[in-house]
RNA sequence: GCUGUAAAAAACACUAUCGCGGCUCCGAAAGGAGAUGAGGAAAGUCCGGACAACACAGAGCACCACACCAUCUAACGGAUGGGCUGCAGUCUGGGAACGGCCUGCAGACAGCAAGUGUCACAGAAAACAGACUUCCGGCCACAAGCCGGUAAAGGUGAAAACGUGCGGUAAGAGCGCACGCGCUGGUAUGGCAACAUAUCUUCGGACAAACCUUGUGGGUUGAAAUGCCAUGUACAUUCUGAGUCCCGCUUGCGGGAGCCGGGCUGCUCGUUCGGUGAGCUUGAAUCGUCAGAAGGGGUAGGCAGAUAGAGCCAUUCAGUGAUGAAUGGCCUAGAUAGAUGAUAGUAUUUCCCUUUUGGGAAAAACAGAAUCCGGCUUAUUUUUUACAGCUAUU
RNA sequence: GCCAAUGUAGCUCAGGGGCAGAGCACUUCCAUGGUAAGGAAGGGGUCAUGGGUUCAAUUCCCAUCAUUGGCU
């Protein structure tokens, strides 16, 4: 099976009442230097395992170039290790929401974001499947 | 060679793989192909417009902005040219006060001769003047003291009531004269004008980025404006009612009464909430707002605004110039949880090592469109040109 | 995107042209067996930054920087 490394629309978490119930009751991992948050969508049909969005703080990085610059690199490596958790995710009905949150105070390189980023999720992948294992009727939060 | 000012140019190119946005083409669809995709400041939001909506007939007051003149411009607080003033430098005129030519830099540059106000400390006195020490006269034998005159000298201060010289006088004083500085009004000449020159005349502290006066301009709100489709408690249409008055000061708020509607209540009283108007007044209007009635009956999406424009490039002409006109060519981001990225290589540039070949490193500084334009301001890398200053060598 | 306000001592704030202040905090001394409270004395300032107006600027004007708030 050939790898599909695109990156669209459909793969985007942009529904604001889902962001806002993200922010209010998901589920958390720390990653250094990111920050994952996690929520299972319910009633979203979709071909795609989840929906993903990226974040940096504008407290941290105040100029709009830093910032565009840091989600531009944090989705490209995304976009080339998605697969990863897909194949984690393949046995999962439910489509989930995720919210990537870059946490250092320095502009990182693409060469160290790349590692981090496979790793940061295989371990959500693995998290994902555990905590909607054992009770699958109540895995609401 | 260095520093400063001004002007101009550039801000990285190509190939491959993977990927993103909108566009065009092919395709029933999935998808595929093609060309294309951040800036000089995209920034600050400091000005000016376009565009849109809304109580814009008109008048007065208030408020805000601007302020030498002319021109440019859609418009401007912007730009260009000119005038005037100040500062610095070279040269120079005069006995002095003070001036002239040239060069460079700077200037929020209408009016304190409309009115009001302020000028700390020091000083005798700080703005219809004024007598501390001097100076002069009188009273007095003289001195001291008292009375009067005087603004020349002293000292204080940021500033002392035009400056120099001569006359004049008891001593003095723009008191008078000549020259000089500033300044009001008139006349003549030159200039579109600001203004300049000459002459007559009035006057002689500063401050309007003090209140203010004069002139000119300004309705308010901003694309999250606004319109359409779908949806439909949120929207628009129709009808009805309210839309009034008083007080206070901190002057744009507060309080009270009345009226309309809702809540509490079976009803009244009462209580509470909302409304009772663009800065104000007058006038016109009854369009905004609030409440009720009628109509429609479950998702917050899509399209337009919104990217061909006061557009860009080249040439010629007009103008000192900003700029304008003509001709020819070009199409050059349009997202909406917000695209423009990653990896590898080549070329180029810079730096380092090396005799060369070659090898290694970096791709930079400021910084990311959000309705669109014209400016201003701020941030910042490199190169070139012109001018000014300094230093060294020949 | 649009619109306002504020920057003064370590902290919270006055002062709005003429020598920069208050409260708390800090230092030293007194007092107490000792500490706190109390009393006395003292130190500490680029008045956010840069220009301008004025004899004189924290104050008036302009620009910049930073912070905070509001509209949605």
């Amino acid at each position: 099976m050939k790898i599909d490394f695109s990156f669209s629309r459909e793969e985007r978490l942009k529904n604001f009442t889902a962001i806002r119930s993200l922010f209010t009751s998901g589920r958390a991992l720390n990653h250094y230097p990111f920050r994952i948050i996690w929520l299972p969508l319910e009633g979203v049909q979709s071909v795609f395992p989840v929906q993903v969005a990226i974040s940096v703080p504008r407290k941290k990085f105040p100029r709009a170039v830093d910032r565009n610059r840091i989600k531009r690199l944090i989705r490209e490596a995304y976009r080339l290790h998605k697969h990863e958790l897909y194949q984690a995710l393949a046995g999962e009905t439910q489509c989930y929401a995720i919210m990537i949150m870059y946490v250092d105070k320095s502009l990182p390189v693409y060469a160290a974001v790349e590692p981090q980023i496979s790793k940061a999720l295989n371990r959500l992948g693995k998290k994902i499947v555990a905590a909607s294992a054992p009770n699958d009727s109540d895995g609401k939060v």
